[in-house]
DNA sequence: TTCACGCGTAGGTAAAAGCCTACGTATGTT
DNA sequence: AACATACGTAGGCTTTTACCTACGCGTGAA
């Protein structure tokens, strides 16, 4: 499995979302709570090097834990998301023009 | 073995975005084209290097060009922006909550 | 207590990113 | 033509990232 691509430096959301490997990680949180194992079971990775990215994403803020045993509880939070979206925000007119994405998005923000 | 990329792979989006000189070149951007010597008087760093990011962008597709004379005119194309948000939207509810972005996405929208 | 389990950390390696200076290549000016 | 200007590209160097294996630590079970 060749390695999947160093992309940026690592110090704020933009470079935590760089990595697809970490990208992959917060989908799969998507669908709830994730123990760190069940979450390194879905890629063909050695366990540490997601429970290095879970501390990279862990780091910024991204993703909450939850201990219970010796389980560890993953979630999303998200809430530096709403930095990636403030600096998004003046390109709106440039990216708004394809349509790709936009739809749904504005359907949502409409209740 | 000759290493012949300087710039890497970097293909996506949220590579390129990643690096913070990158963003500030596109931020440079948004009131319109610039020269490359333009944005890179922007940085205390070698004209080069911004030269490079420069290629970051444009193979991303961030950025266009147009060359008039001995001038090369950049501009932000932003279209690759459109997947960022795409990948972005199911976490919505996540920074949602969060009111610290959304009032000023919502005020844009409204037009 | 002793052992297995789940997971993080330490330390090492390879490669990519990011920076630089030196140089090449057009284009415009004199 | 000769020169200056505006860039991009080529290597080379250093730091960071992404991966690995080996190990440590805490928890729960036997």
């Amino acid at each position: 499995m060749p390695r999947r691509t160093k992309c940026g430096p690592l110090d704020d959301v933009f470079g935590a979302l760089a990595n697809p490997t970490r990208r992959d990680i917060l989908d799969g949180l998507l669908g709830g709570e994730r123990t760190a194992g069940e979450l390194a079971a879905k890629f063909d990775m050695a366990r540490p090097s997601v429970s290095e990215h879970l501390r990279a994403l862990r780091e910024t803020g991204l993703v909450g834990e939850r201990q219970d045993g010796r389980h560890r509880f993953y979630r999303v939070t998200g809430g530096p998301m709403a930095e990636l979206i403030d600096w998004l925000s003046p390109y709106e007119r440039f990216w708004r023009t394809r349509m790709t994405a936009l739809g749904g998005i504005l359907e949502e923000m409409d209740d």
